[in-house]
DNA sequence: GTCTATAACCGGATAGAC
DNA sequence: GTCTATCCGGTTATAGAC
């Protein structure tokens, strides 16, 4: 997956809808077949328009991959937002909305690997290492913001302030294991957000000790720097 | 990337020279051009064989690239190795052994990227939750093995079990972070591995305090299943 | 059976006419 | 905004040479 283009303006309302009917068509190739199998051609003739027509919306075939990824995001954050209401630990809010991440990405566990390849490219939204700008990544980490914010566990405003960063971090790495996880269900994944969340709790509280502040000092410097590293190439 | 077929099998002492000659002509010019501007046609062309040919020997563009993860890795385990008969200390031995990874893959941070998008993919051999089929990775972690087991320090020996995994997975995010450091000669990235092995030295002893035992069993128990995960498709 | 070559296929991407 | 024609590069088929 490589940085993308922008994808051309749609001026009119015939092209909004040409272009939302490109984008519905791709999803649904995707789910049925998978990445390889859903060609731009067949994306193109499904939708009933010329392979040309479907470049000019989508300057590439990561463009609609993108366009899918901004999708499952705002389902993410939406759900998510109305799941917080109802919890005020820290533990379960984190809970709730691991999970529902997952759920929310289930139909497209098939393809998802090749969404994922991106992290490791220097120009993705993803990009762990990047600076806040690539608005999707920043609007994810809101969302972490938002689940700290309004839990009222002890937690030293150092690493309170880390924190969103942090639990999107440990969000990448569980969808980075699901992607791998073949078990019905994806039952393992499901476990392992139960356990990592409960031991992150743990681990919160412990760090959260006043015993502590060195280390923790010394690590959250090093986050931050990770965090505001310039990618700008 | 893919999972790789077999390449073909080089029966002949011809057949290795030619399969030798076009890796070597790959790696110039994925280091000259990068890795979209290295085509197939361009590496047979200036290695004077056919394309057929090219592929008769390298399945796949993948497999070039596999062949050159060979080989870095090869490098970076012999002067590991070297290294580490100087230093005794947990901490000094990590250190030569992540700082010579960055140094030997240096020449290719122009590519590195597309290697490690990898990664991400379920038949990649660096699939970190993959089972240690993948002789490469299990090599790769035998490093580490080698790097812990011949260290004095006091540690636990649950966490000594899993260190070896561990350090290679913490081996795996540094390198990730130097994928996307343009900063000069990646001065960054070998800034991070100063201050991530001194936090990491530090936190082994913390781990390996009594008083840490329960959320220690609790973590390694869960770090071992991550680790013994069924990738089988 | 191992090598090597040529020709073709396929799909992502672009150019440019309408 | 939409199309057709074309490029380009990874990959495959296949046939002949050693």
């Amino acid at each position: 997956m490589k940085s993308g283009k922008k994808s051309a303006g749609t001026k009119t309302a015939k092209g909004e809808q040409t272009k939302a009917l490109i984008l519905s068509t791709a999803l649904e190739l995707l789910q049925e077949r998978g990445y390889e199998a859903t060609t731009m051609r067949a994306i193109a003739a499904k939708a009933g328009v010329s392979l040309g027509n479907a470049y000019h919306y989508f300057s590439s075939k990561d463009q609609l991959i993108q366009a899918f990824y901004h999708r499952t995001h705002s389902d993410h954050v939406r759900v998510s937002l109305t799941a917080l209401q109802k919890e005020s630990s820290l533990k379960a809010r984190l809970l709730s909305v691991i999970r529902l991440k997952i759920d929310t990405l289930e139909p497209y566990h098939e393809f998802a690997g090749v969404l994922f390849q991106t992290a490791a490219d220097p120009h993705s939204p993803l990009n762990p290492f990047a600076l806040d700008s690539a608005p999707v990544r920043r609007e994810s980490i809101k969302l972490f913001e938002d689940l700290v914010a309004e839990t009222k566990a002890r937690i030293p405003s150092d690493l309170r302030a880390e924190l969103p960063y942090l639990l999107w971090l440990y969000h990448m790495g569980i969808i980075l294991f699901w992607i791998h996880d073949s078990s019905p269900k994806q039952a393992r994944t499901y476990r392992l957000i139960d356990q990592t969340v409960d031991l992150l709790d743990k681990l919160i509280s412990l760090a959260s000790n006043p015993f502590m502040r060195p280390v923790r000092k010394r690590a959250l410097k090093l986050v931050a720097e990770l965090k505001n590293f310039e990618t700008a190439v």
